[in-house]
DNA sequence: TATCATTTTTACCGTTTGGTCAAATCTCTT
DNA sequence: AAGAGATTTGACCAAACGGTAAAAATGATA
């Protein structure tokens, strides 16, 4: 499968982007991001992108070569927003402070960005095949880097003793899971399709997950 | 779209099952499984679904009488191992004990069935065009049950103040994020594709993070 | 082993899909 | 207003797609 490296070469990339090409591909790529995030990148079709954004189809391939590039610009935009949240946990902080908005960060990024997120979760179900180097190498480094920040609030008892990248893992998947599952989540909350107004119960719930305590210690009566 | 009722009439269901029809229907419902939870409905083709199977097109097709059918018929499956860890949870245990338990259950399952958990998160990311219905009726109801039963620890000063829903959010979210993004966590742990020895770990993260306390209270010193 | 129902295959069909091409149209600059 | 370059369109193509029909092959049973 091709990965994502440098750009190559768009049909109208000549010098600098007319007000027209600008227009356009933040358009398609608008309605690209609205297909491919519904229904991975098999299942999305050029027809249905094209129709989305208005556009006839070899107008569409005008701007990007093919299916597969409308595919990577997405993924490349996508990356830095997904990793954004991450850069910014510092060493510094009290690790309440720094998981506390981590935290805030990431379920912030999932309602402002929730396409973004079903486009990330789509080609992971698929197994990854665009962005597995990216995973291997830019993203399992920053989280070392961050893992080992973890470990050291652990070993300074400031931290309860835990794997670190799955504390990780816990928040993006409880963080992720209201932009991926938000269907669900309307659903079981009885809400109406549009309504997103659960992300306040949801940042109350996961500061008390991961801030405070659950279940309370054990009473010695 | 279609949702799942009753089953309709297959081909071959006359009466009783053959001993081929059994093998084959099998066959096929695993291969389709494979291949569904990889590229989500619309992704899959019937196509590969037959070569999967190593068997003619047209004669899946005598089993099956079309891609929609193939695809309930796997979501009616699943959803019975999906509900199956949830319906345990009992009133009558300590909310340490059925909360932790609930996890193990859920994890395993994850562990046990990744690709009908991917197959559930395909579903989901497509916006649940297939099991709407039941998200609405048998799992809202189920949920505002077992969510009852929280409710009354929390009131019992047993759990800590929390919208028990948003709990049981936290709960399916983490564990079934080592079945839907395990080539994630593989590549950021370093492990090889068929690796899944990470199962232990996070069992141990998950029950610091639900029954423990990640962060110590703030010392007084 | 003859028979009948079940199973499998071959050949096909109409539609959708990703993509091309050349002509036509539009936009910008001079 | 004219010319060059950028943009858009309609017509098209081969392959993949979901699915059908009927004949051929196989299996179970008497």
């Amino acid at each position: 499968m091709t990965q994502i490296s440098a750009s190559s070469e768009n049909p109208a990339e000549r010098r600098s982007k007319t007000r027209i090409q600008k227009e356009n591909e933040t358009r398609i790529l608008l309605a690209a991001l609205e297909v491919f995030s519904e229904n991975g990148f098999r299942g999305a079709t050029l027809d249905r992108i094209a129709a989305t954004a208005k556009m006839s189809k070899p107008n569409l391939l005008y701007y990007f070569k093919n299916k597969e590039e409308i595919h990577v610009a997405l993924l490349t935009d996508l990356l830095d927003v997904w990793l954004a949240p991450l850069r910014e946990i510092s060493p510094h902080g009290e690790p309440a402070d720094e998981i506390g908005s981590y935290i805030r960060r990431k379920l912030e990024s999932s309602r402002q960005f929730p396409r973004e997120s079903r486009l990330f979760a789509n080609e992971m179900l698929a197994g990854a095949p665009h962005i597995g180097d990216f995973l291997q190498s830019v993203l399992k480094q920053l989280v070392d880097e961050k893992a080992a920040i973890f470990q050291g609030w652990i070993d300074e008892r400031r931290l309860a003793p835990c794997d670190p990248r799955h504390l990780l893992f816990a928040i993006w998947s409880t963080t992720q899971h209201y932009a991926d599952f938000s269907v669900q989540v309307r659903h079981v909350l009885g809400l109406q399709p549009g309504d997103v107004s659960y992300y306040e119960e949801a940042l109350s719930m996961l500061e008390t997950l991961f801030l405070s305590r659950l279940v309370p210690p054990a009473s010695t009566d």
